[in-house]
DNA sequence: TTCATTTTTGACACCGGTATCATAAAATAT
DNA sequence: ATATTTTATGATACCGGTGTCAAAAATGAA
């Protein structure tokens, strides 16, 4: 019924070891016996034991994914991009879903990582900017690869002991310059007074996405204020409360579109326009972030900016991969910062008279 | 650094054997020995290494889900739900998405299985459905739970080998009396010409669903016609032609409410008649299916049939558990059979005259 | 108290690979 | 052709647990 190595090795007429070295793609095997261990796994359909590699290896074959993250299509396509990555390197993928707030969480992650010897771990935001868990990581000298929002500095500016990293370990997804662009965007439209309502305050790309809308009003002269801003969550209901707020006393501010902190966020404020019988786009443009598939699924869809999440975390995982094991794959072919791109439909418009 | 097995049992003065025998609630060990080595685990924090025991023991710590459904939130239910489970019973998860057309797909779950040293599988549908598939677990001779729509008969109609399992694996989403409720909410509104916009019609789930909303209207006799059926896929896009289609000739068949087969779909119809110009609830009633998030973000917010994915899946974990380890968790406790029930929202109103 | 029986515990061989280091074979230098 | 270096392969000790079976301890019966 099971294969192992010893029957492969029978098989072929060589050594266990031999044949090790052949899946595992070792360097000293001649082509020769190259191709015959190959033709005997083929044969016998061999599959080799994770539990046994795992066990006797120096590290594991397998990483960890931890995220918390409310948002289904964000973490389906985080799962499906590192998987993808996983299957290409033969390793397997633990999944780690938490709650930044539960006070166990560091135990729980520490617990996992020894468990299942996790040979590296793939970071989402928020965790990824918590201080205490990667100086933990760091502590057990585990390998991590970390997504966060921003760009790529040299170094962080920030002085504590993080920097040492020279973070050559972060995938950066440039929210600044994708909210730049979008607000830019609904600049050409002709708006003049967009308002901006912010997901979670403690997530970096709140922040990132803030501060490249306000550069966008500045470079084109328009005049921000802090009635523009409404401050929330990345949640529906939140835009819903956003938009509400934003356009009170009958839109006493004056506002011809909002910028949502992510699609959610624009869905709700949509939500909200309909409830307060504003016509969009003709009497205020939405734009959401992220172009989650639901983005494509309200009325009217949303612009917004496209981020293409599968390939974000493909690359986090090549990255990963290439600070563990025998680095197969080329550090020049991963992507290390990605751009969101705005993505036109019909939820903005010319901004009314 | 990390510590075994036998660092806990020297710190607590027994064998090794005698640690592993209370990590896995072995029952004859005596209390007193019993607290004395928790006390070690607990003082040294000791994890036992997953591969180790994978490795060792005659079964492994680890189970598998494997899916083909592009709905994120079905899956991150479907996911959350059996990680709880395994959380609690101390095993490993490895989630496996898959493409049920793809032909090399049944080769690719025997691989995983074998590799991982699977002690089972979940199987949501449609896989679940998919006899070929069922054959192989079966010849394999691996412990799996099958997530099925439908009502648990003592036996499958159906002659072949499958009926040999006495379905004691399953478990069943009622989708047919779901589907009869939620018509029933429709004609209790005055509604008489009701249609339903289908989902896949390989998956199960459709033809239950499509059964309950027939016998509802013949209940309440109420004619059914072909016309009333619009045959598509589970998405958002199908919604849409799908409600076109039926509406069609500005509604020659005189349709007052459509049943979606899933809330993509309502959610697609929603679309739809937002682009006929059709006011909901004024004109046209319309129904989802499955609760998922975005039945709470349309507008308006649509009525749907509610269903505990997280519930669902996680004593399909508890049925699987039950078959392959030392069944620590009462039978008596794992429920076999959910219905949905029907969750009204603003997407339906009275029938117009 | 002694012996038989039952319950607890431990010694040790595995599970299926990888790591180390020695050895054999091939390539190169003399 | 032989000695030397390099490269390819193999023997064997682990990795950290579990399963088996036998020994030790506790319990009950005589």
């Amino acid at each position: 019924m099971k294969v192992t190595i010893n029957d492969v090795a029978k098989h072929a007429g060589v050594s266990m070891k031999t044949v090790s070295r052949v899946i595992n793609k070792e360097p000293s095997v001649r082509k020769k016996t190259y191709d015959i261990v190959m033709q005997a796994v083929k044969e016998l359909n061999y599959q080799p034991n994770t539990a046994a590699r795992n066990l006797a290896g120096t590290s594991s074959f397998a990483i960890g994914l931890v995220y918390d993250n409310p948002n289904a299509y964000y973490i389906i396509d985080m799962q499906n991009g590192v998987l993808s990555r996983c299957k290409e390197e033969g390793y397997e993928l633990v999944i780690h879903p938490c709650s930044a707030s539960d006070p166990d969480m560091q135990q729980e992650i520490a617990t996992m990582i020894q468990r299942s010897r996790l040979a590296g771990l793939v970071l989402t935001p928020p965790l990824s900017e918590q201080k205490h868990i990667i100086q933990m990581l760091d502590d057990l000298g585990i390998a991590y690869v970390r997504l966060l929002s921003g760009q790529n500095h040299a170094l962080e500016n920030d002085q504590d002991s993080t920097t040492e990293h020279k973070n050559n370990n972060c995938i950066y997804v440039d929210d600044y310059a994708a909210a730049y662009e979008i607000t830019e965007h609904l600049i050409n439209l002709g708006h003049k007074t967009i308002a901006f309502a912010c997901g979670d305050a403690e997530h970096k790309s709140t922040t990132e996405r803030l501060a490249g809308y306000k550069q966008a009003l500045n470079d084109n002269q328009l005049e921000f204020s802090d009635a523009l801003v409404y401050g929330g969550t990345y949640s529906f209901e939140s835009g819903v409360e956003g938009a509400k707020a934003l356009l009170k006393n009958n839109n006493e501010s004056g506002i011809t579109a909002i910028l949502g902190g992510n699609d959610e966020i624009a869905a709700g404020a949509l939500f909200a326009s309909r409830l307060m019988n504003i016509a969009i786009p003709e009497q205020l443009s939405i734009s959401g972030f992220e172009d989650s598939p639901f983005s494509r699924q309200t009325w009217p869809k949303l612009t917004t900016a496209h981020q293409a999440n599968s390939v974000i975390s493909e690359h986090a995982a090549r990255l990963l991969f290439s600070k563990t094991r025998g680095s197969r794959s080329h550090d020049k072919d991963i992507i290390t910062t990605f751009t969101p791109t705005v993505v036109i439909r019909e939820s903005t418009g010319p901004a009314p008279k």
